[in-house]
DNA sequence: ATGAATCATGTCATGGTCTGACAGCATTGG
DNA sequence: CCAATGCTGTCAGACCATGACATGATTCAT
């Protein structure tokens, strides 16, 4: 509510918005901390102090996914059961971030710049994490299938969002949610019914 | 062949072994490049010659998997036929690589470090592109099949991984390919039949 | 064996990421 | 108005990584 909060989050944005506008203008290895910070307007130092690294500049994390995930709550008890769960709502909170600008513009980078792909990932560690030691505390899955569980919810996600960043680069106008569903169905057909 | 060869061999092993003989003793954070190349006795910038990062000197990577993965052939074409054979490759390179001493080391250190994890993680995404390119290649999958079947593969790898590492870690004396066979039982539970 | 080509290494210089410490200025609240 | 708190800049430094160049060892053809 403070001015204070307001300050904060406004930052954080203008971090990101620049970042990502110097990584379109001149690709990531080329863009530094310190221009991100010029750019801005502070020193280099602050940005340090709004976000962690630069890898969190960019890709802010998927605190919104996570949130979601470790939030929902499974009527079912079998793995199976609570996969599909999961599912529904990564494929609703997919087409919600699509919503989101930023979103489109970190999508088209991940194809222009692999580089950036990496990026990504390497902030999804958190996301297993945080899922699978939600998964536990919930009590209904041991340990090991909580961790697969994550694990593919997760591929899940990363494989229709990348999905999506090709269409959006190639200037194909997908429906985030039939894209979804479709990489569902893909991995549904790697378990066969027999 | 030449002598050239091996001393590369040897040299490329004395700086792995000595990163984790650092790392087991004074953690991940706190071993740098500096210290592992004195341990070696070269200059640290010989080290990057033999590693490109640190990552790569503690995880030399999963070239082995790679290969065996790469270099398979399947009968099948359908997605679930491939994917059934992927598996079969992982579970008897799983199996083969357990009997690698540095195996165990890292698969311990993977458990006392959280950080240990995620530079094996960061390593396994040429896994993932290695592979999936590989089948698109074969001509025989959609490039969203592959990148799936990829992801799925690696992630069962992983899964199966981290199972034996907190057995090892426990100082539980299991079989890798029980503990292989049990993680896709559980993966393929996540889909049942219906 | 000798000389040329190749290879491994060391040294030096540099750029970039990230952290800690401290001091100054602004905001807030009593 | 003053004191506490918070935000920022500056400075210093550790560490990772790369490029350039010189040097000494190894290899190989002659």
């Amino acid at each position: 509510m403070g001015i204070r909060e307001e300050h904060r989050v406004r930052m954080l944005r203008d971090i990101q918005r620049a970042a990502l506008d110097l990584v379109e203008e001149q690709g990531l290895e080329s863009t530094t901390m310190g221009e991100i910070a010029a750019r801005v307007g502070v020193s280099e130092r602050t940005v340090f102090r709004y976000y962690a690294s630069k890898d969190q500049a960019l890709m802010p994390g998927q605190q919104g996914l996570i949130d979601a995930l470790v939030g929902s709550e499974s009527a079912h008890h079998t793995p199976s059961g609570i996969l599909e769960d999961l599912l529904a709502v990564c494929r609703e909170q997919f087409s919600h971030e699509v919503e989101q600008r930023d979103f489109r513009r970190i999508s088209r980078l991940m194809i222009q710049e692999p580089e950036m792909l990496r990026v990504v990932t390497r902030q999804e560690r958190s996301l297993v994490e945080a899922l699978s030691s939600a998964l536990v505390h919930r009590g209904a899955l041991e340990s090991l299938q909580s961790l697969l569980l994550a694990e593919v919810v997760t591929a899940s996600w990363r494989v229709a969002w990348r999905s999506f960043a090709q269409d959006e680069y190639d200037g194909v106008d997908s429906d985030p949610l039939t894209l979804f569903d479709q990489t569902v169905r893909e991995l549904r057909q790697l378990f066969p019914s027999t």
